[in-house]
DNA sequence: TATGAATGAGCCTTCATTCAT
DNA sequence: GATGAATGAAGGCTCATTCAT
């Protein structure tokens, strides 16, 4: 077994587990079980859980970052919020615990400076397309992390009532919901 | 020192650090420390670290129940949202950390039965409100829970800003603010 | 209410709840509850836990000598041996709770220098009676100790029975049992 | 150190605290320090102090019964209760400290189920031989559990007298205590 | 390299003791 | 003198982290 395998078991594992139980109800042992390697073996990878979480954060922030990026430049404001709204869903389908990145505020006690830097990265980059939006007069006047707010918000507590069952995603479903979300931030 | 003076500072301490660190971030020598008293203390008048949660979420609820019920009836719905609204911006100014009963899920497992069952309530309540704005064709035609995690989930993210000192809140603010969450759940 | 009596009513709840759960499972509240006292006028009487169970500890000693030395000079060993038995039986009936210095160790860690002097001095005085019954050839030649302990030994057991509702006292149960006693430790 | 060695050395340590000083005097941090581990490796190897305590006493249990049981059929009475004796005292010799369990009460509030069982396991087989003795007429027509107590109870409080010192074992010394209990519970 | 036994700091909780009333 | 609210040291127990194998 590689080393990068190890290491890929022992991340899928922690993401499960922090997404599912969060940070401090999750412990190394559990983390080692559910990955199948050894305790001592975490620790060879990652220097400490706090490591852990924030390698893990930083990757979801990545990945985030990059879907994001992709193609979601020369399109008008309307198609960018699609855009990033199927983004948002995307990264949460391909990685149900994906949630954990976006649930996880920007001053939880266990990130570090890197995790948050990186969130600013994020935010800079919808900060340039919502000032287009704004400037455009296709979005309110209200400033950038306020829209994204109310777009995540919306999000992250919808996606509670899926993961409890309260809920059933549908194509249609998804089409209202996007909707719905460009009704609250776009002018009238 | 009066006794009622040692609950509400162990109260207000614990409701804080439950809203900022989270349950399981927050040991009870914290809350001691914060609150200024000895660790014994605490449990002259809290049972136990479950007790105390429980107590914070339940006197949280029961306010914001009797708020929202206060001049609920007999308003046309978009007043009923106005007022759930507004409901929403007392209850956190009152106490800031209120939030922490906003943001528990129904399904945190240091909830008891009494707190689950209030929480029943109020969603009751609302979906009493919901339903009769949906089937006046004022609603979108969404389940209530959905509908009320656009409202909620919105809030909650926006509040963070708010609170991190990232947006302040002045009044053409929070009617701008109530204009988009009513947006996002009107028919259009 | 009179001092003397406070300390008297902290005392026998105290005896009552070191027999009945020990020393170390009972706690000063509960003795303080047991004997309707505050917990602080406990310390008014008695320095801590440890002075009060040693002198609860002495004022058993003491009762038990007194008992024992009366009429306890000029008469056979059988009839000494009769007196002692009864000294026994008399002493757990007229407080069921002074089993706790009868069952109490001598090397118990609580118990303090003074606590085993006085037991020392019990002993003492049982040593002679021993030695006379052996010079005289009625007792088995062994020590003094080894003799009471016997005794003691199996009336404590024997009380366990009782207290527990295994066994019932009657007249003619005691006059066997004082019987076995006798029969262990004379020469046949 | 092998696993095995640890385990040996904390149940030797919890046995020699728990006779010493009794389990509620007994803490963990005590039995780690006397058994030279950390406190947490008697976690590993016992679930609670309970656990411990009754694994502790559940091996004496068995160690017991299996030690009176060998040789136990088809002898006389008198036979019987010499090998019972014998029992005792190499039982105790073994370990000195399997004291703690005779001298544990069943009423012990930290004894479980099974331990409770394993004790009534070796009364039956005891009261099956004093039965016997009853009927043959060589035993004093008293309750199997008083003719029990008379023994146990003798032994126990001589054998501390041995613990302190007191007291020294030799054969001679031995062989006169079996003829006192003998002569404790036989007819005359 | 991989492991998991071992550890002890730190958690929740209790309770002997103090002290302001 | 009497009280009981307040305290913090200490107990049982967990778990992040280390290290010998």
């Amino acid at each position: 077994m590689t080393a990068s395998n190890k290491v890929e078991l022992i991340m899928k594992a922690s993401l499960t587990l922090f997404t599912d139980r969060g940070f401090d109800a999750t412990t190394i042992p559990m983390i080692a079980a559910q990955a199948d390697v050894g305790t001592g073996t975490i620790y060879r990878y990652f220097d400490s859980k706090e490591t852990l979480v924030n390698v893990l954060y930083q990757e979801s922030a990545q990945r985030f970052m990059k879907k994001v990026k992709t193609d979601f430049q020369g399109i008008s404001v309307r198609e960018g919020f699609h855009h990033l709204f199927y983004c948002l869903i995307d990264f949460t389908k391909e990685s149900e615990y994906a949630l954990f990145f976006l649930e996880t505020n920007k001053d939880a006690y266990f990130l570090n400076e890197t995790s948050r830097k990186l969130l600013d990265e994020i935010t800079q980059m919808l900060d340039v397309f919502f000032q287009r939006g704004k400037s455009e007069g296709v979005l309110r006047n209200l400033p950038s992390n306020v829209l994204m707010a109310l777009l995540l918000g919306a999000y992250l507590k919808l996606y509670q009532l899926v993961r409890t069952g309260s809920v059933e995603i549908t194509k249609p479903f998804l089409k209202e919901l996007e909707q719905c979300s460009w009704d609250a931030i776009r002018t009238h």
